[in-house]
DNA sequence: CGTTAGCACTCGTTATCGATGAGTGCTAAT
DNA sequence: ATTAGCACTCATCGATAACGAGTGCTAACG
């Protein structure tokens, strides 16, 4: 519906307002070497675009701006996916190369590389625990009344609580309900440990009963508190360098968002595998409003495990943002598959 | 080598200053009911106070603010403690309540409370783990060529990382160099578990020595990465709620500082104990030059484990903070002496 | 008919100027 | 020692004007 011309005054006005953050008019796209129009002829291209909605104008002796639309279109249509930048590719690599044998680890420096690289704000979901399989459930008695319960996953996961002690059950017995549950609910993923234990393994603890529950309310805890360790964020302070962020009480709506995992959380649970792009409005949060996400999920093996995004303003540099998480994401997938075999 | 009515004065002024973030004026405080002088004389011991360098002027035709010198008298001599608020007082009782049986989280959680009491920046770091001893060793395989290693200290704290296993090693030579570590170290401080290893568990390991290496090398690297999960922020983007940081630019270099974890270690490193008040240009890095940093150690049965602290603009609320510090300082230790008994 | 030169017009930005008023320092009176 | 009085300073605010970037429209051009 819109004619090559049209397109390409679009795309022109889009990729210098990405670069400049100011309204481009149509002097500026008429005087590049590519474009070989009047300025008049630009002006007249620019109303219909604005009619069709995919331009905007500050105010009435101001250039255009992309509007949302056009935001949307360009990432559809118009967007040419550079190649990443050799000199990124290179730092991407030797992320590869650094040997890191803690997956958190890997997670965290692939923000950090992600912000760095882009100057925008990077937020990566790690991946889900609750489907994973119990490997290995102990007790590691800390004091007379204290102990530490640690639970290992099939994919080297681990979490850890103290719990206390009854005074009424030594640290024998203790060790027996352990040794119990580890027989029978090694392979069972943590999701249905709970009611595995109840439905199968009940009749057996006997008079353990009690102290199994309080053992699965370990359990349980685990996986609960574990959301908050699977988001991880870097450069939210990149915002403060956006120019549409100079003012403080905006940023400080979006940086106030960062801080809520859960938001987040839910942000990152409705998307769709490979690449999406939430352009403005699109994103239901009203916070950020007048940004851009952009998500990458990774997976090993066919498994999706998580997600990994870029949230910047809505004028974001989406070519290179997009080929960058692209090329993350699968670098990713490689560096992880080794937990996930 | 104040008058008495030069303190008072002074005290007027930077409490007042504290809530209004506004330069102080003579008339101001001749109204005050607590002040029986007319502007002019207020105005004469102003202009004597800004002589001996606890005033300052923004322009000639403002009123008075404190200098760092004003601030750093304040705390010494003039600020009244008060009781901390009754509503506060509950708010950190009900911390108590809740049951947390993670230490990680007791510690993040006092950081929310004191961001959310004072509406600043709260860091606290948690207790420093290579003076703990080891309390038990473990690798728990997870694949054909991968295990998980475990270490717990005597405080109940779990660290672990994924290693690959040589494929020239059986996981039963594997586990037993396991068992022997086990018996020969448990008890011994983490800092020296390497020397130690080395001088007297050495010969004993025959063939397993290339493999005690590499477990050594985990440990020690479990140690080092744990200084990033020693400090605890929370109410980062309360800084931008301070007039003083309108100025996107002055924030964003508080607010990157505050994401360099071994900068905050080492500013942390060098507190005394008990209560200390670093104010303006007291503090070493510049970022925080025009804010004050306020810190309490806490301990548990003699033992100093850690420090919380507050980071604000220099027009900080010094007495509620100090005395919330105070208190939250002596709960925290009775709430965490039941790790260090 | 598409394109473009020309031109009047809009409107945000910036600078200037003066009025305002809060606050000071100094002096002289109390 | 205290204070009333007063001249002075200077940031802030509003109005005004100059400026200029950019537009929309019209008419001319190929």
């Amino acid at each position: 519906m819109l004619t090559e011309r049209q397109r390409m005054i679009l795309n022109v006005i889009i990729d210098d307002y990405i670069r400049s953050a100011e309204p481009i008019g149509s002097r500026s796209i008429s005087k590049r070497s590519d474009v070989s129009f009047s300025p008049a002829t630009i002006r007249n291209e620019m109303a219909d675009l604005e009619e069709l909605g995919f331009l905007e104008q500050p105010h009435t002796s101001a250039g255009r701006i992309p509007s949302i639309k056009g935001y949307r279109y360009y990432v559809d249509h118009l967007v040419r996916l550079s190649e990443v930048n050799d000199q990124d590719v290179q730092k991407v690599r030797s992320f590869f190369t650094e040997k890191m044998n803690q997956m958190e680890q890997i997670i965290q420096h692939a923000a950090s590389i992600l912000s760095n690289l882009t100057n925008y704000t990077s937020i990566v979901l790690g991946p889900e625990t609750f489907t994973n399989s119990l490997k290995h459930f102990q007790l590691v008695p800390i004091s007379e009344d204290a102990a530490v319960a640690i639970i290992v996953t099939n994919t080297g996961h681990v979490e850890n609580r103290t719990i206390s002690i009854p005074a009424d059950m030594s640290m024998d017995e203790m060790q027996q309900a352990v040794n119990i549950l580890n027989t029978k609910l090694i392979g069972v993923p943590l999701a249905r440990l709970k009611s595995k234990l109840y439905t199968e393994v009940g009749q057996e603890l006997g008079r353990y009963a009690e102290q199994c529950e309080k053992l699965l309310g370990v359990l349980d805890e685990a996986l609960k508190s574990e959301d908050d360790h699977r988001v991880f964020l870097s450069g939210a302070t990149n915002m403060l360098t956006q120019p549409e962020f100079k003012d403080v009480d905006k940023v400080k709506t979006v940086l106030d968002l960062l801080d809520e995992t859960p938001t987040i959380m839910q942000m990152f649970s409705s998307l769709p595998s490979g690449i999406a792009v939430r352009i403005g409005t699109e994103n239901t949060h009203e916070a950020i409003n007048n940004c851009s996400l952009i998500t990458a999920t990774y997976s090993a093996h066919g498994h999706q495990l998580g997600t990994i995004g870029i949230l910047g303003p809505t004028r974001m540099d989406y070519a290179k943002v997009i080929s960058l998480l692209d090329l993350l994401s699968k670098d990713m997938a490689v560096l992880l598959s080794r937990w996930y075999k």
